[in-house]
DNA sequence: CGGTCTGCTTGAAACGATTCAAGTCGAACG
DNA sequence: CGTTCGACTTGAATCGTTTCAAGCAGACCG
């Protein structure tokens, strides 16, 4: 336990100097060949394993960053981290994932950690709209990336996707399917990326004669979803279609929908966003806006990389593309026509 | 960025030694009230923050522990994540959570940057039957728990779920529901999970006359499933129900079946395992074995704190029961009766 | 043969905290 | 007044690395 053997162990065993284990681990080409194996040897031998901290602590740099999501239950958020993993482990860092769950309080718990830890850097889903955990983090001099949101005041580095393209695309959907009354589950949410896909959709509707009707949600959760949806049922008139601000509630509002014995799409229809793996399997396959969650995660850590790696950095905003994908939600009876 | 105040500079802007900052900030009680109040002004104005690395150095315990999971696409590992990582926060860690994808490889270098870190302890779904991932952390005198899986020959804590009840459970299901010739998708898949799974709805077939029908995939993911249901349909005579290794597999083998065309339950029935929140939520609301998946998280953490909270410890296997969870893919009609 | 160069190796000085034996200062006591 | 005690504070040693100036030995050159 206590005993686990240090650098120095290393040495003593193979008849050399501190400097030269050190060598051999770091900068293995300028040691000696037959000292080198001697030194292989004797860390093989004895399971050596070096201190992170201590390797942190002299040579400044920490080999992880931190990936602080808005909702781990949201599978966009999954394919998010799955792609910043990937990156990272291409460059030999690590990736720890903390989950806020949108709470602010939590965010900046974690935060803290991360800043202790003085971790390379952060890639940051603000769980709220005032940026405070983006100030902390500059404060701290703690390099970061915004996540799945533009920066808006704050001068930094962010990839997002067009969230108001993507609830434009919803919208101009539905309407071309003829719907004239259209719920928006999300209602006046305090997040960002909820309120500017509303905003897109609702101009999407500007002058069609068309009314967005807002649906407010308690959270972006399948349950919350549930909710909406059995609220949604009682308007009168009822909507024909619903527009959801994410794919959780879109599930949400599609069991609400069954358990009242409404037909989906001649009833209601549903449109998604994020295109999560579970849309397309759902009761009635969800026509969704799909989201480049993993080139988002990736680009997150290429930026970050550079932004850590040296020399001159301006700050930029990569703003992806939002895609629809039209499925039997919003299809109504393609073989019956 | 480099300049990034210590302990030292705390010490000097409040007039006092780093001794006594360090009691500030590790045993306030000790420090007298008016020095106290100084050092914690001089530590918000320069707005220091303490680094984990040299605390973790000269200390000897870090505060934080890895959990290393089988399939972060699968939300069934995803609560455990969230119950250990709110067990942890209740006891002031916090966790690093790292996707092995199933791939040993990965989890080798995974288990190494845990190590390097010198984590508290680490929480690991073993992603090979050899149990090497578990060797090498007993090696390196790293505390461990196995999650979902039983600890075989390996001395260890473990926190599990009977998986041949719940492959019991689910047969026994079926069975009662007439059926004679069951597809297990899962084949002889090299997880113990599954595995067991499969042998305990053998041992629920056994003598009842029904046949087991093993079918092969090649992970255990959607896609897969979608792959696996396509290849049931061909079979001769075809199984008229399936036992699906998890959830995931089973709503691809659900789209695969709509895909052709078939009804379910009425000509094939399909139980899941894990109850992910998204079976509810299928084209078919999926009948599942449900894994108390947050308890086992946080289970494991407890377990893992009372290991490394000094003093004789046992190791300890916690077994949790799994509860089949009846849905409509195997409820034949309920309402046509 | 003296000098330079090249290729390896060395050893000590950081890094920023924690810990602890020792020191200071007043107050209380006999 | 001299002691003792308690409450607080100090400063040096330490943790396990990396880094780097300096040393050393042999080869090569003129």
């Amino acid at each position: 336990m206590g005993n686990a053997a240090g650098i120095k162990d290393v040495a003593r065993a193979a008849g050399v100097s501190v400097g030269t284990v050190s060598n051999v681990i770091n900068r293995p080409e300028v040691v000696g060949e037959e000292t080198r194996a001697r030194v292989q040897a004797a860390i093989e031998q004895l399971g050596y394993v070096r201190s992170e901290s201590a390797r942190q602590l002299r040579s400044g740099s920490s080999r992880i960053i931190g990936l602080l999501v808005l909702d781990l239950g949201n599978p966009f958020f999954v394919s998010v981290a799955r792609g910043a993993e990937q990156a990272a482990r291409a460059q030999g860092l690590g990736v720890m994932v903390c989950n806020s769950a949108q709470r602010p309080a939590d965010e900046a718990d974690y935060l803290a950690l991360f800043a202790e830890q003085r971790v390379r850097g952060v890639l940051l889903t603000p769980a709220d709209a005032e940026g405070s955990g983006a100030a902390a983090l500059r404060r701290h001099d703690v390099p970061f990336v915004l996540v799945d949101r533009l920066a808006p005041g704050i001068d930094a580095c962010s990839v997002s996707v067009d969230d108001v393209k993507g609830g434009s695309l919803a919208a101009a959907h539905l309407l071309a399917g003829g719907h004239r009354r259209i719920a928006f589950a999300g209602g006046r949410h305090r997040l960002q990326q909820v309120a500017d896909r509303r905003s897109g959709a609702l101009a999407a509707l500007e002058g069609s004669g068309a009314e967005l009707v807002d649906l407010e949600v308690a959270g972006l959760d399948v349950a919350a979803g549930r909710d909406a949806g059995a609220r949604l049922l009682g308007l009168l008139p009822r909507p024909t279609a619903v527009f959801c601000a994410n794919d959780l509630l879109a599930l949400g509002v599609l069991q609400a929908a069954f358990a009242a014995g409404l037909r989906v799409p001649e009833d209601l229809a549903i449109v998604g966003y994020d295109d999560i793996e579970f849309a397309a399997a759902a009761a009635v396959p969800l026509t969704s806006v799909r989201q480049p969650a993993e080139a988002v995660g990736r680009t997150a850590v290429e930026l970050l990389a550079q932004e850590t790696g040296g020399g001159a950095h301006r700050h930029r905003q990569v703003v992806f593309d939002p895609e629809l994908v039209v499925r039997g939600s919003t299809l109504t009876a393609p073989r019956t026509a």
